[in-house]
DNA sequence: ATACGATTTTTTTTT
DNA sequence: AAAATCGTAT
């Protein structure tokens, strides 16, 4: 039995106990918002609501994960038939069952960001951009320009001319290739990102018996970090919930840093207004971080405007001060990071309690040297993704082709890992596939090698084997056919084309490895798609202990640290000069600010280096952060600052 | 014409 | 650091 007497605050425990209807739950950073959460679903089964229907919708598979294995330890059994994922992984299953409905066959596949790019990049060549004179925005920027309408229902062309006023007068050649992008999708049978939310949503919304089949189903719906939700995601959760109104939502409005792909905080605000008998909860004890921690947060978010009132108290006891720590320059900043952690692990402090937090990925580069030049171990929670690294990307296309053979992106890129076989001949063998009536059987006639110029049929003649092993062997499993393609070539060529050949080997043994509970192919790859990395049960990404995080501050959200390191806190790092730009910038950015302190149980270090090197330019002078400076502002000079300042020895 | 290596540019954040 | 673009060799 749970004792929530013991195990909850009483706010909190309100909120488990609270019965039916509309629920907006405003949880302050650090207020247990996650373990309210995990015990009212705890609560829920307990109470007899069967598990299947029960829909919790995270953003990370992270969070789902946590979540579900904790219920799952409270309840002492396994609660397999709940729903509980992101919102792309529910959209992903619901769509499964029904894509025939939308034109699209059941086998469809999901694009990655890449593969999107990718495609996106086919589209801009077929339309005939010349390339020359005026800049045309890059596969990557149209994907943004195409996400972002999508996400707030804003036509394409307001967002161009909103957001991007320098592409204005190229937006006729932008929306060809969006309308020709979408038709490509829907011909190739395949789904973006966004693709998934819309489609999820047209599905409750055009088709009442699905509609109804789903609303019926989900007795209690439960939202993590609604803030962070966008318009399309909101709609879906008020459908799903129509029929019982048992929806519950949790965000904090003060953390919501995803409007880049159109989320927007206002569903929160106006979750009142949609739903006027609702309750409203809030939780506003931090038992994470100690008060002069969160006086410092709470200095810097009263700063914006628009928000929910809410006031944090803190739990803890006294500790210590935030420490500002200017450095002479970026070499120096990282220098006292990695000696400081040198001290704090003296001290006690294991190191996986302590993290390097930054606002983009390139700001992490001198503090990842200094590190390796010292030893000290760390994990970098940003940049390339596990699943979109190249070689495992290089070996999961040849699982795509065989799962869908009409798969281009997949066949070009299989292709062109063989010798002499280039962007051109990839076209010429791809526009000889697709006519056939089995592209499989194709390539094991006389015209595959042919269909190209002379100089590739090597290179074709080395597919066709790899093909020939791989053929007929797609019920074996993903495992043992990863294994085939190490085997049949893949790890030949990347002895050739990496130095670091024998580890991305291994992470291909791995990924085999983490493959293999999977049982179907069709199944692995569309979760592929989704997933970040490693699961902790699952292998590599495990918790590895005895490690320094170094991460973004939107990876970084949701997790806690004793000792938590910002580097950059400089203008133009941290406000990101490019993100000021956009409309509502500075309150966003803020609000980054406020995510990343508030990560910190005992230590606060904000680092920034006083000049910066940039290329050509030499040294230049670098201002503190905006939000450093405001935080002694009129307001509360009288007051004392909420931190220290340090300063450096010279130690040359 | 094509492939591939060298050079230049660009880099926010994520499912 | 990675990707897009440019230039050269085949």
């Amino acid at each position: 039995m749970i004792d929530y007497e013991k195990e909850l605050n009483p706010e909190q425990r309100r909120v488990v106990f609270e019965e039916e209807g509309p629920l907006l739950i405003i949880a302050g950073a650090g207020s247990g918002k996650t373990r309210t959460l995990t015990y009212r679903v705890a609560r829920l089964v307990e109470s007899g609501v069967p598990s299947e229907r029960i829909l919790l919708a995270t953003f990370t598979n992270k969070a789902a994960r946590s979540m579900l294995s904790r219920v799952e330890m409270l309840i002492g059994h396994g609660i397999g038939g709940l729903w509980g994922g992101t919102f792309h992984h529910c959209a992903h299953l619901t769509l499964r069952s029904h894509a025939k409905r939308l034109d699209y066959e059941n086998n469809f596949s999901i694009l990655d960001s890449e593969d999107s790019r990718q495609l996106l990049n086919t589209c801009i060549a077929e339309t005939g951009i010349d390339g020359k004179g005026d800049k045309f925005p890059r596969a990557d920027v149209i994907g943004d320009m195409i996400g972002f309408s999508v996400n707030t229902e804003t036509s394409l062309s307001d967002v161009v001319a909103l957001r991007y006023p320098f592409f204005s007068h190229r937006m006729e050649e932008i929306d060809t290739v969006a309308v020709r992008y979408r038709k490509r999708k829907k011909e190739l049978n395949v789904m973006d990102f966004d693709d998934l939310l819309f489609l999820w949503r047209e599905l409750l919304l055009r088709f009442d018996d699905i509609r109804d089949m789903y609303a019926e189903r989900f007795l209690h719906v439960l939202v993590d970090e609604y803030q962070d939700t966008n318009r399309i995601q909101a709609d879906i959760m008020d459908l799903v919930a129509s029929r019982h109104k048992n929806l519950m939502v949790v965000g904090d409005d003060s953390q919501s840093i995803y409007s880049f792909r159109g989320a927007n905080y206002e569903n929160m605000m106006l979750f009142p207004d949609r739903y006027p008998d609702c309750k409203i909860f809030k939780l506003e004890t931090n038992y994470r971080s100690t008060p002069e921690i969160l006086h410092l947060a709470n200095l810097s978010i009263v700063n914006n405007e628009n928000q929910f009132q809410k006031t944090l108290r803190a739990a803890r006891e006294r500790g210590v001060r935030p420490v500002l720590v200017p450095t002479r320059n970026v070499l120096q900043q990282a220098d006292f990071i990695a000696q400081r952690i040198l001290e704090l692990y003296r001290g006690g402090i294991a190191l996986e309690e302590i993290a390097v937090l930054y606002r983009a990925h390139y700001h992490s580069m001198e503090v990842q040297m200094e590190m390796t030049r010292r030893g000290i171990p760390f994990e970098i929670r940003s940049g390339i993704r596990f699943f979109e690294q190249a070689h495992i990307k290089d070996v999961t296309s040849y699982l795509r082709i065989l799962v869908n053979p009409l798969d281009e992106l997949a066949w070009k890129r299989a292709l062109r890992l063989y010798a002499k076989i280039g962007r051109v001949t990839v076209d010429k063998v791809w526009r000889f596939l697709c006519r056939t009536s089995d592209p499989h059987a194709a390539v094991f006639t006389e015209e595959f090698k042919g269909c190209a110029g002379r100089s590739a049929v090597t290179g074709l003649r080395g597919f066709q084997e790899t093909f020939r092993i791989l053929h007929g062997c797609e019920n074996r499993g993903p495992s043992p056919l990863i294994d085939l393609i190490l085997k049949s070539g893949y790890s030949d060529y990347l002895r050739e084309r990496y130095p670091d050949a024998l580890s991305r080997e291994e992470d291909l043994i791995q990924f085999a490895n983490f493959s293999s509970r999977f049982t179907s192919l069709e199944g692995f790859l569309s979760e592929l798609a989704l997933l970040t990395g490693f699961t902790e049960e699952g292998g590599i990404e495990e918790i590895r202990e005895d490690r320094v995080v170094l991460s973004s501050i939107h990876q970084a959200k949701g997790l806690e640290w004793k000792v938590v390191f910002m580097i950059w806190c400089c203008e133009g790092m941290m406000p990101l000069a490019r993100a000021l730009k956009e409309p509502g910038g500075e309150e966003e950015e803020r609000r980054l600010f406020y995510v990343a302190t508030t990560r910190a149980k005992d230590q606060l270090y904000l680092c920034y280096p006083m000049t910066d090197y940039s290329r050509g330019m030499g040294h230049l002078p670098v201002q503190p952060s905006r939000f450093i400076l405001e935080l002694s502002s009129f307001v509360n000079r009288k007051k004392e600052r909420p931190y220290d300042q340090w300063q450096i020895d010279e130690m040359e």
